[in-house]
DNA sequence: GAAAAGATTACCT
DNA sequence: GGTAATCTTTTCC
């Protein structure tokens, strides 16, 4: 029997998982390509899905980066592989990043509800709590995982737009931010800008 | 061991 | 538009 590297058991799915290469990129560029995308979440029998429409990136060499200062217990993830989640918790929420380089992520910040009937997925902290993932989740591979994962975009998609990053005081000037344009699930309105891709 | 800060949100004026 | 809530991690003494 011939060994492989990228067949997990199972029946074949009927639509493609993004899978490692898909995050293994540069950050700024995975942040634009995960706009459009469906991630979804299994939690128990249920399964709830948003559409992403808007993103953040944290990049090498970036104050506001949770993995500036190097590893520590609490960021260890934003060093897995890439498609690791790293979820961490801020005041009374948790917030969800898929990992791409070591050291960087792509913060989740807005999706539009498409399965499983969510509410208001608008916000990293509300983005969360409607699709499930809790601090658990933290350190799981979504290029494996049968509890969270991500599918290709379906069909078009508006252009996109980016701005400035939204609750740092760090490095509050880098244009990071990438959004859909014209999306009504878009968090908080910022200046946004036309992004050339 | 104590204090401060934080990739947020909800609710106030 | 501004601030309190609330609690974990990090940092400093």
């Amino acid at each position: 029997m011939t060994r492989r590297n990228e067949s997990p058991p199972g029946p074949p799915a009927p639509v493609q998982r993004l899978d490692r290469a898909f995050f293994d990129r540069p950050t700024r560029q995975v942040a634009c390509a995960l706009l459009g995308t469906l991630l979804w979440v299994r939690s128990g029998r249920s399964i709830g899905a948003v559409r992403l429409v808007e993103t953040e990136a944290y990049v090498a060499h970036d104050p506001a980066n949770h993995a500036f200062r190097g590893r520590t217990a609490r960021n260890r993830s934003m060093f897995g592989p890439p498609g690791t989640l790293y979820v961490y918790r801020i005041h009374q929420v948790v917030c969800a990043n898929l990992v791409t380089r070591p050291g960087e992520a792509v913060l989740l910040r807005a999706g539009a509800p498409v399965a499983g009937g969510l509410t208001n997925p608008s916000g990293p902290g509300r983005l969360c709590r409607s699709l499930g993932i809790e601090h658990r989740h933290d350190g799981v591979d979504v290029t494996r995982s049968p509890s969270v994962f991500l599918t290709p975009r379906a069909g078009r998609t508006s252009p996109i737009v980016r701005g400035p990053r939204v609750g740092i005081r760090r490095a509050t000037e880098l244009p990071l931010r990438f959004a859909l344009a014209g999306e009504p699930w878009v968090s908080r309105p910022k200046p946004w800008r036309t992004a050339r891709t």
